[in-house]
Parts: structure tokens; C-alpha cells; sequence
DNA sequence: TTGTAAGCGTTATCAC
DNA sequence: GTGATAACGCTTACAA
């Protein structure tokens, strides 16, 4: 293993000045850097991050806790790890993940990544003694990214004004939360623009309680109906319910999802959809978390990111 | 922070000794071992990581490297994942997250659990310098752990023979690879005992690859014929197609899937699946390779573990 | 069986 | 701007 010291006796320099180069490379001269820049190149020097972490009492491990069920959200949150990890990965961090807060307290860390964060979570979020940030929207206050909710309900509501459809229904997820309302205050002000008057539903968020739903309110929805959905898991049961009631799609019915993860990719026909650049939000959260540590937990805010249509069989085109 | 010195001084003993505690516990006595531990519980000490990893010359970081295309299998890793950070957090190891090999040298790393191998990457495993161990059957000696897939497969077509389905057939994946051979294997050596006559056809894993294969062949297939197919994704297709064609499911056409992750909740009709233990599988592959790292890199050999069969809405019951 | 001393590779601190 | 020294918390090697 080629050390700090090896780089130093290599470019006739002290311990000390290889690590600034590494950490404070403005404190030393250009001749120098260059020198020892070269010297950590023929040697293929790579610092030791446990000797680092030692030094600089940190652990170089962040802890990414998953509030959710992890069984119905999969494919969403692999995605999402992705994009944290190689934001980890290039400052050398590593991961640890947890699906319970319980263990949080085992072992160390320096941050935390959290997601499905409820309103009620704030009890012990407010006790953490280390730096965190949320994935998700949250009105607390506390430092966040996520996708642009709003926004992305607002592209797909015009979207399918422009497709003419007359009727235009949203439905929603039953949760009191951040993200649902600013979704639906997509819509809704969409359609106020254009002076048409918004319909919610809201329902479990799962593709059989759409269905179901949509089955026993058939006789309700005339012809020409776009149906926004708050999730591709909605949207995949509301398109199954149409199919199975023999409505035709897209030319009758119009649906669009919201994740843009994995079901809608699966579901036939495929899902017009708001995609989440989730793994993009993945890597600005170890951004946010990771220049959050070095800031000694300085408020880092949020971060909206704007997510973007997917145009596919599920709308008219 | 509490450190080992603050449990020694507690205790009234030296460093070294409540360092045995924590690594050789034999080599301390009853009275002294009892007397150390409940320092450490007063003191809810947690032993610094970085610390111990530097002075063993470790880095308690572990690269999981995904050789195969993320978007297309990402539900099915998350619950590996999650597996695999179970068992690493047991042992205060923490987890990078790799899809290409070329990053495999940048940063430390104590070991490999690598998955998605094929044949052809044998040629830079053997180069590795660091333990391995891979997720899924090879046959070059490399240390493993997969489903028993052959078991799986002799499973899923027993049943099938006793739901009395006459004709079944294996809709197989078209690689080249140990799973899929031992997949075909438990299928043929079931249906070779009872003195039938195996047919297989290989797809690409896709589901609309197998939806296509049936629509074109569909007038082969006699009513009493059941599906054995390598994969859920395969299986949908297969389900997909044979509604479509007006087919009745499970009355004259039986399907049964291989995987057991997520794909198989979100089709309709419910999937009749042999559910591989992912998230076991997981744990199974952090301690092998956990032991591996131990043992200076012993071979740990294969661990092949009996999956199961979920009987739902795709065959009789 | 227990304790002492040295060292793991890095960075902070304080001289120069 | 650069370098010597001590310190981070732990384990290995050796001495008692």
C-alpha cells in the first residue's frame, strides 16, 4: 500500500504538504502541487479513508434510512439508491442502510439520508445529532430534495387540455402529505387557468383500489376523460379498469401516471407518464448531505428538481 | 465519545484488555470479561471503526458490483441489497455500490459480492485482488450463493403434474448460463420420471418477447397445457398473451414463474411463482464473504438455497 | 492471564 | 508557505 509518506519521500516533500495538496490545495505553491500531483500519479497513490476518518473524526459513512414499506416501493427506491451512491462514491463515502429507526444508533455515521418521512416523524427527526437531509417535500423546515411536485401535475394537466380531452379527473393518493398537495395544486390551478373546475379523488395508493374504484364509478365518466393519477401504481389500475369496462384508451380515456419507475415501463398499454429524475435526486442528496457535514450542519434548504412528460400509448398523441 | 480508554478506566483494567473482550473474549477471564462488559453497557460504548480499521489494516467497506443492466432488474436487487446491507451492518461494515467495473479501483474496499457475472468475466475476476464472492451458479469454482434453481424448477413442474395439466412446457431464457441450465434441468429430470417428453423453447427475457412467441405459436398449444417459464417476466408475457388470445386461466392454461419479486404482486391475474429468499440470499452473501475476508480468503464454496413455491391465480388449485 | 509500547495513515497545531 | 510533532482510537507484538 503506497502511503502519504511515500508520495512525500517521492516529491522531496514533508508528510504535510502532500495532505494539503489533497485538502487545502490554495495553501501551497504551484511548483509544489505540480510536484506532488505528479509524485501521487506515478505512484497511484489512494488515501487511506479509514486513517482520514480517524484523523478528522469522521466515519465516512452515511446512513440512508427507508420509512416506507419496502415492498411495495422497490423498483423506486433502487433508483434512488443508485443515484446516492455515486454521489457517496466519489468523496469516498459509503453506505449503510437501515429500514427501521431502531438501528440507527448502532453504529456511527456522519449524516443521514432519510426518506418517507411523515409529519409525525418530526418527534425524533428534532433529536438527531447528526446532520440529515429529507427526500421528499416536507413544510418543517427541514433541508430537502425532490422532484417539483406541482409542477410536474401541472405539465401533465396541460398536456392533456392541449390533447383536448374534455373531462379531466384527478386522482390522488389519500395521504396528508407534502407531495399530494402540491401535486394536486398542480392541477388544480392548471385547470383554473383555463377556467374548468377540478375533480379529486383520493385513494390508497395501490393499482387495485384505483381499479376497484374506477369500476364502480364507471357510469360517471363520460367519454373524452383524462384521468391524472398521483402514481404509475394508480394509473396502472385505472388503466386495467377501463380496459376490463372496454373503454378504449387512448382515444376515449386518457391516463398519466406520476415516478416514470419501472410499472410504467411493465404495463401495457404503456404509461404516458411524469417521470422522476430519481437518480439525479439521488446524487444531489449526498451533495446536499455530504456539503451539509462539511459545514458543520449548516441549513442547506430545498431543492426542487423539475421532473418531465413521458408521452406514451396512454394518451392520445 | 466514548473510547476504549474511558471503558478501561471504568473498569479499572488496561486498553488491551477490553480490547479482548470485544475480539478474543476467551482470552479473558469470567470475573474481568463480566466486570468490562458492563462498563461498556454504562458507558454505551460503540467501538470507533475507523479506528480498528486502520490499526487491522481494513477499510469495513464492501463493493456490491451489478454487472447487468440496472433498469431492467431493479426490483429484484433492492430486496438483495437490502439483504446484503443486513448482514454487513452486523459486522459495522459499510457498502459502495458499483454498475461498472471500472470503478471497481477507485476507493478501498475489503471485498467483492459481485452479481450478473457471465462466463466471459472471468477473465478480470481472476485478477481480483481482494475477496469475492459472487451472487448466482457458475461452474468455474467460484464461491457462491444462489437459489437452488434446479430444486425450484423440479418443484414448479411437480405441481403442475399433479394439477393434471397434460401438456407443460418450459418457456426458458436464451443465455447460456448455469442458472438456466439447472432451471432446465429440474423441469426435464420431473417430467423424464414420469415418462413425458420435455419441450423448451429459450426467449429473451422479456416479457413482451414471450407475449409475442405465444400469440405466433398459439395454435400449437392444446387447451391442458401449462407454462413453466424461467422468469416472472416471462411468465406475464405468456399470462398477457394467453388472455388475449381468450385463453382461460388457470382452467386450460396453467403459468408458473421464477422470482417471487414484485413483478409477481402487480400482474393480474396473480402470478403462481417459485419465490427465490432474496433478501436471505443477501444476508447469506455479505456473511460468506464476511468469513471469506477473515479467513485471509479461503474458499468458502456454493451455498444453493431451496426456494418456493407461492401458488396464486395461474394454476388450478 | 494481563499490561506496556509501538504503530496503523492521516490531519491539526504550532513553529519556522 | 512549509515542516516537525502530536494526536485520532484501536490492535499487534512482546514483556511481565
Amino acid at each position: 500500500m503506497v502511503t502519504l509518506s511515500d508520495v512525500a519521500k517521492e516529491a522531496n516533500v514533508s508528510k504535510m504538504t502532500v495532505s494539503r495538496v489533497i485538502n487545502h490545495p490554495e495553501q501551497v505553491t504551484k511548483e509544489l502541487r505540480s510536484l506532488v500531483e505528479k509524485a501521487m500519479k506515478t505512484l497511484h497513490y489512494s488515501p487511506n479513508s479509514a486513517a482520514r476518518a480517524l484523523a478528522k473524526n469522521r466515519t465516512n459513512v452515511v446512513k440512508f434510512i427507508i420509512l416506507e414499506n419496502i415492498d411495495t416501493t422497490e423498483p423506486y427506491y433502487m433508483n434512488l439508491l443508485f443515484g446516492i451512491t455515486q454521489g457517496l462514491n466519489r468523496h469516498q463515502y459509503a453506505l449503510q442502510l437501515l429500514t427501521s429507526v431502531d438501528e440507527i444508533t448502532k453504529g456511527n455515521a456522519d449524516g443521514y439520508i432519510i426518506t418517507g418521512a411523515r409529519s409525525s416523524d418530526s418527534e425524533w427527526l428534532d433529536k438527531l445529532d447528526k446532520p440529515f437531509v429529507l427526500f421528499g417535500e416536507n413544510r418543517y423546515g427541514y433541508d430537502y430534495v425532490d422532484t417539483d411536485n406541482k409542477i410536474g401535475e401541472q405539465i401533465a394537466t396541460q398536456y392533456a387540455l392541449n390533447k383536448n380531452y374534455q373531462s379531466i379527473i384527478f386522482i390522488g393518493i389519500n395521504e396528508k402529505e407534502a407531495f399530494e398537495y402540491s401535486r394536486e395544486a398542480g392541477y388544480i390551478n392548471t385547470l383554473q387557468s383555463h377556467n374548468k373546475v377540478p375533480k379529486i379523488f383520493r385513494l390508497p395508493n395501490h393499482s387495485h383500489s384505483a381499479q376497484h374504484f374506477i369500476d364502480e364509478h364507471w357510469k360517471e365518466f363520460a367519454h373524452n376523460t383524462c384521468f391524472i393519477c398521483a402514481s404509475d401504481r394508480l394509473a396502472t389500475g385505472v388503466v386495467r379498469a377501463i380496459i376490463a369496462k372496454g373503454g378504449e384508451i387512448p382515444k376515449d380515456f386518457g391516463v398519466i401516471g406520476f415516478d416514470g419507475i419501472f410499472l410504467d415501463q411493465v404495463s401495457h398499454p404503456k404509461l404516458t407518464t411524469v417521470k422522476q429524475p430519481i437518480i439525479k435526486l439521488g446524487e444531489l442528496l449526498s451533495d446536499m448531505l455530504l456539503q451539509k457535514i462539511s459545514q458543520s450542519g449548516a441549513q442547506q434548504g430545498e431543492l426542487l428538481i423539475e421532473p418531465t412528460l413521458i408521452k406514451r400509448d396512454t394518451t392520445r398523441n
